[in-house]
DNA sequence: AAATATTTGCAACAACGTTTCTTTTTTTAT
DNA sequence: ATAAAAAAAGAAACGTTGTTGCAAATATTT
């Protein structure tokens, strides 16, 4: 069976047009991608509405997970861990890269470790690096 | 000579109602401040465009900096380390606090080195630890 | 194939942010 | 202190982004 499709059943998800179309946007997608990413590559094709819910569903359902960024939108990746309902574990750094403006999961680099004053409690830990990625560098 | 005056002169920044306002309450602020916290200790009194224009001015001067957040909204904080013109070198952890909301500047807790594959070239870490502030864990 | 459950698109709306232009305020020069 | 010049504020209009409620369309189950 189509593996977009297997996806999406094995997380309860009934499966549509738009949903296939949108993961496997993902899954060709070796950076990450934003709301308007997905609006430019759908050609319009689905509503705005519906491109959120989408994304939202995903995110809930942990397929995807969301990396900060410091210009006010938010990117989406595929999730390669087991994350779960609920239950996000992405772990790693993410690169934006200020030559080509891409936003990748270094999924390799694990968050390192940061520590507070014992009066703070850490729950989770969030870096972004501002960088030139691989393919820029061999330019 | 008031120290808000002088921040202002300081920087080339003519002294107005607005900036002398909006800079008082990151003086007196400890947390990070978003845009809309801004006009509700303002009532108001004045435009929403003076407030972002105030806002991008002191960033660009160096007075502020700006925080990233994953709910897709910028905070700010002051700069207390030696930023100027063009130069921010706010190299410090930023904590938000699940419990209160708040965003503070870690000021004292520096941002951990992250080592990457050669092919990559680092510019800026920008790390956000979520968790439980000081006076949260205090309750 | 029909019944049920789920998703979609539409419309209307709200929040956020930008641009242009005129008026007001601040600074500089006299 | 006053006038001239420069800078900032305010107002209006507009664009983008994201949300909500509901009817129509589509997918799943029986
Ligand atoms: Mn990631
Ligand atoms: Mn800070
Ligand atoms: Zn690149
Ligand atoms: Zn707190």
């Amino acid at each position: 069976m189509d593996s977009i499709v297997h996806i999406l059943k094995q997380n309860n998800l009934s499966v549509t047009e738009g949903r296939r179309k949108i993961l496997s946007l993902f899954l060709n997608s070796n950076g990450a991608l934003a709301h308007a990413d997905i609006e430019k590559n759908t050609d319009g094709h689905f509503d705005r509405v519906t491109v959120y819910r989408t994304l939202q569903s995903f995110v809930d359902k942990g397929i995807i997970h969301t990396i900060p960024t410091s210009d006010n939108s938010i990117k989406y990746a595929l999730c390669k861990n087991d994350c779960w309902e609920g239950h996000h574990h992405d772990h790693h750094v993410h690169l934006v890269c200020t030559r080509c403006g891409n936003t990748l999961c270094l999924d390799d680099v694990v968050t390192p470790t940061v520590k507070l004053p014992r009066e703070y409690t850490i729950q989770q830990v969030e870096v972004v690096v501002k960088g030139v990625c691989k393919s820029c560098n061999h330019l």
